[in-house]
Order: structure tokens, then C-alpha cells, then sequence
DNA sequence: TTCTAAACGAGACGGTACGTCTAGTCTTCTT
DNA sequence: AAGAAGACTAGACGTACCGTCTCGTTTAGAA
């Protein structure tokens, strides 16, 4: 998708890229979102504007990438219970958006990417991927034990995971009821369940 | 709530207010949230900058009584279950996030409040208040028909319902599947029932 | 001028001249004439801005006669002599543009009376119109005396002793050399004695 | 005088420069000092605001530059006479005061620069600058031909001829008399002469 | 080697919005 | 009708970012 592979030219430089990341990071967590400017970050990461820009289309892309691509790894819970599984998935859900800077950069993050209709069509396909990959394991598996239909709405469940994890991180409070996952996987696997 | 209800002076002409009202709801609609200005609002509105201001803290304000206090005044529904009763409140909640204007700002506009503390504390107290309280009588009638326990947590399911509209209105799809109220509520409602 | 000397109706309140004009006089001083608005005055005043608008077209006007018009009740000099005239009618002129007052205005009155065709036709018949009456006397004597001749024109000398006072006083020091009026009135009177 | 004379980065664009001063000169003259604001300068030479404030730090700094830094240049004048000489340098003060900018801007500027403390202080060394250097030499002159003192004090006579002329020029007529420089110079030239 | 081309730090560039301020007018109730 | 209060339209203020552009310089692979 980019220009070129081509190696003419001097190869960009990936302490640039480690150190706009780090920067973005840390503005988001010391003053929000908004206020976080590609200058300012480019300033304190020691860099001229254009070699961010050269990396990222803008601000969303930048800061997504910073606040969000270091949780992709957790393996798929596997507790033998639904309500299990989707508590473990919660709470990897809430870990990663409780996070200082993820949680001080989600709403604006989310209304930059709404706004967009190239970045809205990402949302779900790079927002929420890594969770849902997971969640249809988990039902998956549910459904060979018989616990939920085959067809349950993977999207639907999700949908409201995350709306349920947003509005409590991002909009509500900064303490994460640590009972919040359990009792959410509760409802929604009550809720789904067979019978 | 404003400064003071004194009758010194002048009054402050009504047809102003409405007429910037009118104005931010178009241009929200119109160009987005994040395009939206104060400036554009007024030179719409026909009206100074100060105008503005002086009723408003802030766009973020502005657009939220722009968007969201029509609505106030539907009745709480009386279906006889509770999974009628929600679905009922579902789909008043999507036809509120739904309407282009509120459509459009949601995303932009929630994201101002959370970034805010003073507005972030009114995000449930204001924008959630309707439904709340509609909420609470439905599950308080649904309790003392014995479907839920009488201290099922009002605030868990309100986020929860918010948060999945908020999702497929504001960030996911134009189109509110017709079934999502009546799947979603389901859903809930059998996740909180007794047995 | 003013519409009508009608009885009919609340007569102005004289009080109400008097505390503008004080305001406006302390506002010059304290804060630069450029600083000073009528919006300011009448706060200071206690007054509202119509009240002021009532009286007075505009800041210029208000302030010309804050702070000039105190000083047309001096006496014409008559020491004996030209320069000796001269230097009565310099020092006279020299203090009532050092006090504090007319010294923070005068730059900023002179260039709103030069940008406004109206109120430019009135700077010397209203600004100087003091001092060129006494220059005159000065000028008939002396030319009585035949120590000028009776042609000697007082609108050029005039401008040029106001010129040298206001570039003095209004645009280089603070400090007013005390010698400065016997050393430009002995210039200017043997510049235009006979021989 | 400006920030830095860095050579890193992208240099300035010396056409928004020129671009930005025939605006400033032309809006001077058109509408008045007054009613030239930064922000219509800037649109009328094609330029951002940012592009203005970054040369200069306001309207006094950038209209003075645009209306008063073409003449430096004349000859200082040598007639071999006292009168002579100061017939031609008023002659071209005149001319520099009286043309349609420069007399334009000439009130309102002095206003601001006599406003500001920082200002003030370059009215005469930079104002004044090079008027003073010629009289000083052509008094230099006269001294050596005996017609003046050797002590004559150029700051007092060159205040009074600037004086005399803004009075003429800014505030007064719009029509220069054509005799205004002899019939001043002769009145100074006879009242600092020896005898 | 020398050449070519891209990356880089820096900062200028044309725009646009901000939130505050003032101007001069208008509209209310009170005196 | 004058007065105090304050709302009204209009528009300038100086600052901050946006995303792009031009500089001079550096760093590589290709000729």
C-alpha cells in the first residue's frame, strides 16, 4: 500500500518512530487527547513535523497506535464455563482500556474515528479485532457444550461489551469496579444462554 | 442556572436563542461535530459571538441542549414484562441517538464531556437522567411482579444499553437494525431475571 | 445643537457629568488613553454607557474636555516685552499639556481628532483657540511696541510653539525642561522681531 | 533586530515580505491607520496573520516600516546659507510627512508609539534619526561659517521644525503651503543666529 | 568514489477557530 | 424623558494548530 519498497534513499530512522510513540504516549496521559497536538509531539520527541506525518495520516492514527498495540497477545481464556470465559475476556477488556493512556485518549479516539468514514469503516475491523477473534472462540466452544446456540450474534455481545466498558472507563469513573467483569459476564451470559 | 434571574437590564431576546439552536443543530448536521464552530454558528444564527457565549459555556454545551432535550417527555412504557418494557425503552433510546443531528454530534460530543471534569460529572446526571429514571420505574414494577431482584443495579444495565447504542448508532452504522432494540433487550432482560 | 431644550421630561442629572468626566480623567491618567472605553467610564462612573453617549459623541470628544478645560481663565502675560510674553504664554501652555491627565492623552485625543473630518476642523479652532486668542494680544502689543511687525502670522508661530511643546511633552519625556520655555520663546521672538 | 538570524529552517519568503508592506501602505492610505487591522493587511497580501506577527510585533512596528523608510537617502543640503540649508531639509520633511500614506498614518502612528513605553523610546532615535543627522551636519557648517554658536541645540530645533510640520501635515490642512519651509526656516534660522 | 534520492530537523507558509474585548445601538424597568 | 442595566450585532485582537512547503544536512544504496 505504500509508495514503494524501494530501498533507494536513506532508510527512515526507527528511533524516530519509537521515540513520536513514546512521546504521544506520554502527552495524551499528561494532557488529554485534545489537547495533544502533532507539533507537540514532534517537538518532544525531538523530530520534525513532516517525519510524523510521513508515518501517520494524523493524529487518531498516531495516538491508536500508541495507546493500543500491546495487549494483542493474551492467550484466549479457557475456564470451561461461559460466564467464566467472558469474565477473563472482560477483564482483559478493562486492563487494557483502564490504562492511563488508553483511558485518557478512548472518547476522543473513538469521535476522531466516527468522524472519519475511512477511519470509522476501521473500527470494528482493527478496534475491536483482537477481542473479537477471542469472543468467537469462547462461543465456539460454549456452543459445543451446548450452553448458547451456534448462531448467537457475535457483534451484538461484543457491541455491548465494549459500550458497557467504555461508558464505565472512558465516561464514568476512573475506579473500575473490580467486580464490574463478573457481574457484566453474568448478565450477558444469563442472558444468552439456552434456555 | 444562569448568572441571575434579575430583571435589570435588558432581557435576553428569545428568538436568539432559538434562532442559535436552530443553527448549531443544521451545521452539526450539516458538517459534523469537530467542523462545527461557535463562529459559524452564530454568523448563521444571525447573531454576535457574545450571544453565544453568554449562554453557553462552550460548544460542547451548546450542542448538547442543541441535540438532546426534545425527547424528555416520552412516557415510561407499561408492556406487562419486563423484556417488553426494554425493548419499549430501547427503542426511544435509538430514536433519540438516531435523529441525524444527534447522530452526528454523539461521538464528538461525549468525547468533549469526558475530557471536561466539570461536564464529565453531568454526563450521567444529564445525559443519562431521562432514561434513568425511566428505567428505575420498569424495574421496579418488573420487581414487584418477582422477574428481577429488588436490588438490581439501575446504573450496570442503563451502561450497558447506552453503551451498545452508542456503539452501533454512533461509531458502527448508519442503519439501526430494526431488531436491535427487541434482540438487545431480550437478551438483558433474561440475563437479570430471577432463575 | 442638542435637540431640543425641551423642560419636558427627566432633566439630565448634573452628577451624572461630573462623575463621566472625573472617571474618565482617572481612566486617562491610569490606564493610556488608548486603554480607556466609554464601556469603562461609565462603569466607573456608575453610570450606563448611554448616559454618556447622551452627552458626548464619542471617546474624543469626552476626553478633550476631561482634560482640557481647565486652563482658559488665565490671564494674558504682559511683562514688557515680546520674549518675555512669549515665555509666560509657553509656560502656561507647557503645564497644562504636563499634567498628568493631558499628558497620557494627548498623542492618542490629536490622532482621533485627525482621522475624523469633523473633528478635525475643530482642533484648532477648539484646541488651541485658548492660546491663540492671548498669542494674539501678545502680537498686538508687541507689535505696538514695533518690536514685530503687524503681518507677523499666529497660526504659524502658534503651530510651532504647540508643535515643540506636544513633541516635548506628549511623544519624548517626562520631564519637562524647566528652561524649556525661555530658551524656544527667545528663538521664536528674535526669529520674528524686526531686524 | 529580528529573532534570530538563524539560517535553520525554512527561510522567510521575502515576496510575502514586500507583499505585506505595499498592503500595509495601501490600506493605510485607503481606509486610515485606524481602521487598518493586522488581519486585513494580511488578507489583502495574500498572507496568514502568523506571517505578519512573525516580522513585525504590531501595527505601529509594520506600518511605520511601510510608510517611513524610503527617503533616508536625500543629500544633506548645502546652500551656504544657515536658511538655505533648512529651507531644503524642510522642504523634504515636508515632502516625506505629506505623502498620501505617510500622512495618513502619521497622527494614529505617533499615538501608538507614544502609547507604548518600548516605542516611545525610538520615536527620536529612529523617528527622527535621520533628519537629525543632516541638521547636525549642516549646523556643524553654519558654525564654522559663524552664522550660529557652536552649542546650539539640534534636539530643540529639530523638535520644533517636526513639530510645526506634523502640525501642518497630520493634523491641520491637507494642503502643504508651498512657502511653509522658507517662512519657517527663516523664522529659526533668524532666532539661533548670532546676533 | 561519486551520484542520486529519500529522510531528517527546523521552521515558514496560508488558513481557520479560539475566547475576549470594544463600539455604538436597543430594550427593558425605574425614577 | 432620563437613567442604570445589560443584551444586541459586528468585527478586531493576538494565539494556537492544522497539514504542506521549503531550506540545508545527513545517510544510505546504486552507478
Amino acid at each position: 500500500m505504500s509508495s514503494s519498497p524501494s530501498s533507494r534513499g536513506r532508510p527512515r530512522d526507527p528511533r524516530s518512530h519509537e521515540a513520536i510513540v513514546d512521546a504521544a504516549t506520554e502527552l495524551v496521559t499528561e494532557v488529554g487527547y485534545a489537547a495533544t497536538s502533532i507539533g507537540a509531539v514532534a517537538a518532544r520527541a525531538g523530530v520534525g513535523k513532516d517525519t510524523v506525518y510521513r508515518r501517520w495520516r494524523g493524529k487518531p492514527e498516531l495516538v491508536f497506535e500508541a495507546v493500543f498495540t500491546t495487549t494483542d497477545h493474551a492467550p484466549t481464556p479457557d475456564t470451561g464455563t461461559l460466564a467464566g470465559d467472558l469474565t477473563a475476556l472482560l477483564r482483559g477488556l478493562i486492563d487494557e482500556f483502564h490504562a492511563p493512556a488508553a483511558a485518557a485518549a478512548l472518547p476522543g479516539l473513538l469521535a476522531d474515528f466516527a468522524a472519519d468514514p475511512v477511519l470509522k469503516a476501521r473500527i470494528r475491523s482493527d478496534f475491536l479485532a483482537p477481542s473479537k477473534e477471542r469472543l468467537q472462540i469462547v462461543f465456539e466452544r460454549a456452543a459445543e457444550r451446548g450452553e448458547i446456540a451456534t448462531e448467537t450474534p457475535v457483534d451484538l455481545v461484543l457491541d455491548t461489551l465494549a459500550g458497557a466498558v467504555f461508558f464505565h472507563i472512558g465516561l464514568v469513573g476512573e475506579h473500575p469496579d473490580p467486580q464490574l467483569a463478573g457481574r457484566l459476564a453474568a448478565v450477558i451470559a444469563k442472558g444468552i444462554e439456552i434456555r
